[in-house]
DNA sequence: CCTATCACCTGCAGGC
DNA sequence: TGCCTGCAGGTGATAG
């Protein structure tokens, strides 16, 4: 499950490892995989498409090419491969193919279709775009802090975890590290959001950004289903304290990690530590 | 505007 | 063995 972490570990990989090749030809497999417009507009707009960059939006991946800009969302179980024609993929799971003019082929892998792919002119302001529109600063956003934050999110009566989730607050925090934010931070999950002050908000930021940062560095957390496209799976994982640690002793006091339900998400946090504060 | 719920998908685990 | 149910969860549409 691709959060801020294993998108930008994506992004790197595939920056290293396809450079900047010439689009030869598109096959849609599952046409719904790509938003707003059809297979075939799609296509013909990406042929002779040369890749320039690739950028990160919270979990929006930006391939900027000549003239458009291809956004990917990975969801789920989105995956990229980078691969030879002559190699065998999986025919039920691959539903889109971008074939480029040096012979390699990238590859996109979903088991559960939910990604996603949205294409825009490359000098349309991306931010304004359907699928950006609702996408607040990115953690890493340096126009992003615990003020903006505290404006945002005071008035609310939503929880701390659902707070984290909303991609329209600060973008790129998924499920995962959601608990393990909470967990830094010593709250329970369900604690109101409008119970912290600016300077708890502050500290919500550095904690989120410590930690994804960290993952990062790690490549990338895997749980079981994110692997980036060079195959790295799990072997630089990032220790998790709390996440899908249930009847596990809490890193910090010993006590076992409980799993209950926040806004319809399987959470998890250590009962003695996080405290839910009320005022 | 705000919040809650469902739909989208498939694989897998658990119950009987 | 095999069928059925529930669960996993990011986002967008829809309902209240």
């Amino acid at each position: 499950m691709p959060e801020l972490p294993e998108v930008e570990t994506v992004r790197r990989t595939l920056a290293y490892q396809l450079g900047h090749p010439q689009i030869a030809d598109v096959a849609v497999r599952w046409p719904r995989i790509v938003a707003d417009i059809s297979a075939t507009d799609f296509t013909a707009a990406l042929i002779n498409q040369t890749i320039r960059e690739y950028k990160r939006i919270g979990k929006y991946l930006l391939f900027v090419l000549d003239d458009y800009i291809l956004v990917s969302h990975l969801r789920m179980e989105g995956k990229y491969y980078v691969q030879r024609p002559s190699e065998p993929f999986d025919p039920k799971h691959t539903h889109l193919i971008i074939s480029f003019t040096d012979g390699r082929e990238l590859r996109y892998h979903d088991t559960r279709k939910f990604g996603r792919f949205y294409l825009y002119e490359r000098q349309a302001d991306i931010r304004c775009q359907k699928a950006l529109a609702h996408c607040g600063y990115d953690v890493f956003d340096e126009r992003l802090n615990g003020k903006v934050l505290y404006d945002r999110l005071h008035s609310r009566r939503i929880t701390l975890k659902q707070a984290l989730l909303d991609q329209s607050v600060m973008a790129g925090i998924g499920n995962i590290y959601a608990d393990e934010i909470c967990f830094a931070m010593r709250l329970d999950p369900e604690t109101p959001i409008a119970v912290l002050s600016a300077a708890d908000d502050e500290r919500l930021l550095a904690h989120a950004r410590r930690i994804l940062q960290a993952a990062i560095e790690c490549g990338g957390t895997t749980i079981r289903s994110y692997t980036s496209s060079l195959g790295v799976d799990g072997r630089f994982q990032l220790k998790l304290q709390v996440h899908a640690k249930a009847d596990e002793p809490c890193p910090c006091c010993g006590t076992l990690i409980r799993k209950k339900r926040v806004a319809t998400r399987g959470t998890y946090y250590c009962p003695k530590c996080q405290r839910k504060r009320i005022r």
